[in-house]
DNA sequence: GAAGTGTACTACGCGTGATAGTACAGAAAG
DNA sequence: CTTTCTGTACTATCACGCGTAGTACACTTC
């Protein structure tokens, strides 16, 4: 019996993204630090529905996009673990994917009128820990 | 008759925002880099969406919503023209907003694989032209 | 068999996105 | 004043996604 890692998650009603995506950025960003290292049990469907309290459904769905995208993988009555990387993406979808993200990124912080310098520095704290991890 | 500046935008059926919002950061990005100077006035509801083959309605929420922003003021039977800069959410606002869309940020990239120096290029690239320039 | 796992359905309520149509108020030009 | 442009405000409809709820099935372990 693997201990399932606890996986510290925390869902916010303030941000605007919808509770499926926030389970399955914070699970991702959970693999790609490290924090979860591969071959790492998750926590059960429902055990991380009760954690959280929200429907088995909603984390179920969370689990099958990140199944799909190759984070994890899943054992019949077994339970999801962290998957071995691999990249699944072609270049051009990469590539498409990356200029979308940085144009909806730029939509975003466009208004707030901070410096260049300051959200850079802002940026590079976040990823670093989350980026080049997977590769070595 | 101030000419209607001609602006450049295009819908992308592949890019996952919603029609509102494509045209809101659209418009935003060309405000924002100057492109759009201050006082310009923009194209009118109809035109804009007869231009994108798109329901005016689509086009009037998008310009509804750049003005509640304080992007844009309207002028009833005149049209709408590029707002003076201002600075209208709080400090706390300000910052909780930089971090919800540095996390999405940091999600939408954390599978692509990219090296931090790359991505970090990229978005200094992209956000050079819009930050930094409605303060000057 | 029992208890735990993941998975697959259906159904309902709710909100948003987008289209369509109509209508009204202000401004400019004839 | 009439026409024609502008923005704005509705209502209605359709589609889709989100979230909850309940049920059911297949698999693994004890």
């Amino acid at each position: 019996m693997s201990k399932t890692t606890p996986l510290m998650l925390q869902l916010s009603s303030a941000d605007p993204r919808p509770i499926v995506r926030q389970i399955g950025d914070g699970i991702r960003r959970a693999i790609a630090s490290r924090e979860l290292p591969v071959g790492a049990q998750l926590p059960s469907v429902r055990g991380l529905a009760q954690q959280l309290t929200v429907n088995p459904n909603t984390v179920a769905k969370a689990y099958s996009e990140l199944a799909a995208e190759g984070w994890i993988d899943s054992r019949q009555g077994l339970g999801l673990f962290v998957a071995a990387p691999r990249q699944m993406l072609s270049d051009a979808e990469r590539s498409r994917r990356l200029g979308i993200a940085i144009d909806t990124f730029a939509a975003d912080v466009v208004g707030l009128g901070y410096p260049l310098s300051h959200v850079i520095d802002q940026v590079k704290a976040a990823l670093k820990p989350v980026l080049n991890k997977r590769t070595a």
